[in-house]
DNA sequence: GAGTATGAAATCGTATACGATCCATTGTTA
DNA sequence: TAACAATGGATCGTATACGATTTCATACTC
C-alpha cells in the first residue's frame, strides 16, 4: 500500500503536514465561499479554472442566470476565451457547492429554487446561523453592536422609502456583523453557503412577504438588546434562530394561507 | 442579458425547472456524500470521472491515502487506467468538498487533521446531528427505537471484548439510526459530511479516550428513553447535541489534561 | 561554511481533437 | 392517426500534446 509515497521521494515532505496551529483558521474554508468574496490577493493572473469558477458564480448570484438556466460547456468557455476543461473544472466545483446541478452526457443547470428547496435552505440556516451568531456573541463589542444597530436603523429607512432591494443587501449585513465572528470556520462557511443559496433567490417570489420586514427590523433590535445585556449564547442562539424560523412562518403562512404548524417538522 | 438562452432554442425546456415537489429530496444533495454510499444503480459504466472520484474519495476514507499524503494526477491517472482530465476533475469535487486541499501549480494532497480541525469538526456536527436527531425524533418508530438499542448493545459487547474498530463503527450505525429520518437532505447531507470527516481520523489519535466510551453507551441509552418519553424534538436536539459535545471535552480534557471549559467558545 | 544563482526534472494547466451519447425531429408502419 | 424506429445535430467525455510553473539538487560566490 502507499504505492506513490515511495516514488519520487525528494520533493515534499511526506507524511502529514500537520499545516498550521490554532490560528490557522482559514485552512479548511473551501475557497470562494465567503459571502462578500475576501479581498483577493491577485498575485498571478489566476488560473483559468478558477476565473471561470468565479465568473459563473458571479452570474450565478447576480441573477444574470437564473434557476433552471442552461449551461453549456462551450458556450461559456467561449465567452471567457478559453477552452473546455477549465470550465468542467469549475463546474465541478459548483455542482459541489451545489450552485448547479449536472447531469452525465446532458450537462449543467442553474440549481432549481422550488419552495422546497427553499424550506430547506431556510431551515438549515436558521441552525447553523443560529448557532454562528451564538458562538460569535462573546466576541462581540460595543462597537459591533452599534454598527448593527446603525445598519438595522437604515433598514428601518428602507421600509419607509420602499426599497426591498437594498432592505435585503443591508439585512445580510445586519446579520453578518452578528456572525462573522464565530470561531468556527466551518460553522461560518455553512452560514455562508446558505446565505449565497438565498441570494439567487433575488427578484424570485420568495422575498417579500407584506408585513414580516417591519416585524424583522423590530426582531433585530430586540436582538441586539439581549447582545447588549450579556445574554448567554445559548440564549443568543435560540433568539437568532427564532429570528430566521419567522421569516420561514411568515413566509409559509403567506403562500399557503394557512397555519405554519402544518408542517410539523420546524421546530 | 442571457444570451444562451435564446440559442439552440429548442432543446431543454428553458425556464425554471421546477423538478420534482415535496418528495424529491434527494435533488440538493451533493451525489456521493453519503456516509455508507447508497446501493448504486449502476447502469452505464459509470463516468471515469466518477470513479475517479469514488476511488479517491474510498482510499481517503479508508485511510490508504493518509492525511498529507501527496496526491499526483498523473500517478492517479496510470492507477485508474485513465487521462489526467476526469482525474482533475474528481480532485476539484474533492477539494470542494474538503476531502483534500489543492495548491495551484503545486498538486494536491489529502486534508490534514491537526487537532484544531478535530475541534471545528466535532462543534459543527454536535450542531448539525443535534439538530438532525431532533428533526429526526417524530417519525422514529418503536421498531427504530429497537433497532439503535440493539446496535447499542452490541457496543456494550464491544467494551467487553475490547474492540474499538468495531465500536466506533456501531457507533456511527447507532447515530444513524437516529437521526437518517431528518426530513431536511441539505441538514443530513452536513451530518454525513461531518461524520465523513471524522471518519478518516480512524487510526489516529483523536478515537480513543479512556473510558469515555463506556460512558457513551449509558448516554445512548438514555437518549432512547428520552425519546420513547415522547421528548419534545428540542429537548432530543439538546440531548444529542450534548452527547456529542461531551465526547469533545472528553477528548480536550484528556488530551491537554485541563478543564474543558478552557475553551470559551464551546456551548 | 553559509548563502545564493543556475539548470534539469517533475508536475501542473490548458488547448485541441475526436469518439460517445443524448435529444428532437422526421419518416415509417399498423 | 398513434406508436415506433431511424436520422442528424448538438453536446458531452476523454485522450493526447505541449507550454508554464514549481521544486530540488548542484555549483558557485562571498
Amino acid at each position: 500500500m502507499n504505492v506513490a509515497e515511495t516514488t519520487t521521494a525528494a520533493r515534499w515532505t511526506a507524511g502529514p503536514a500537520a499545516a498550521g496551529g490554532v490560528g490557522s483558521r482559514a485552512v479548511a474554508m473551501a475557497p470562494g465561499t465567503a459571502v462578500a468574496p475576501a479581498a483577493a490577493p491577485a498575485r498571478s493572473p489566476l488560473s483559468k479554472s478558477q476565473q471561470a469558477y468565479e465568473s459563473i458564480k458571479d452570474k450565478i448570484l447576480s441573477g444574470e442566470y437564473s434557476p433552471g438556466y442552461r449551461l453549456v460547456l462551450a458556450k461559456l468557455a467561449d465567452e471567457l476565451g478559453v477552452s473546455a476543461v477549465p470550465v468542467r473544472e469549475a463546474i465541478r466545483r459548483l455542482e459541489a457547492e451545489s450552485f448547479l446541478t449536472f447531469e452525465r452526457n446532458v450537462g449543467a443547470s442553474v440549481a432549481g429554487i422550488d419552495p422546497t428547496e427553499y424550506l430547506y435552505t431556510m431551515q438549515t440556516l436558521s441552525i447553523v446561523e443560529g448557532a454562528a451568531t451564538g458562538l460569535s456573541a462573546p466576541f462581540l463589542t460595543a462597537a459591533d453592536i452599534g454598527r448593527a444597530r446603525d445598519i438595522n436603523a437604515a433598514m428601518r429607512g428602507c421600509l419607509e422609502h420602499f426599497d426591498p432591494v437594498r432592505f435585503t443587501t443591508l439585512n445580510l449585513e445586519f446579520h453578518s456583523v452578528l456572525f462573522e465572528k464565530c470561531p468556527n470556520p466551518h460553522i461560518l462557511d455553512l452560514v455562508h453557503r446558505g446565505w449565497n443559496r438565498l441570494r439567487s433567490l433575488r427578484s424570485s417570489t420568495f422575498n417579500y412577504v407584506p408585513g414580516r420586514a417591519r416585524e424583522s427590523v423590530e426582531e433585530h433590535e430586540r436582538l441586539l438588546q439581549l447582545l447588549e445585556g450579556g445574554a448567554t449564547a445559548d440564549d443568543v442562539e435560540r433568539a437568532a434562530r427564532g429570528h430566521r424560523t419567522a421569516t420561514l412562518d411568515a413566509y409559509l403562512a403567506h403562500s399557503r394561507n394557512e397555519a405554519p404548524d402544518s408542517v410539523p417538522w420546524l421546530p
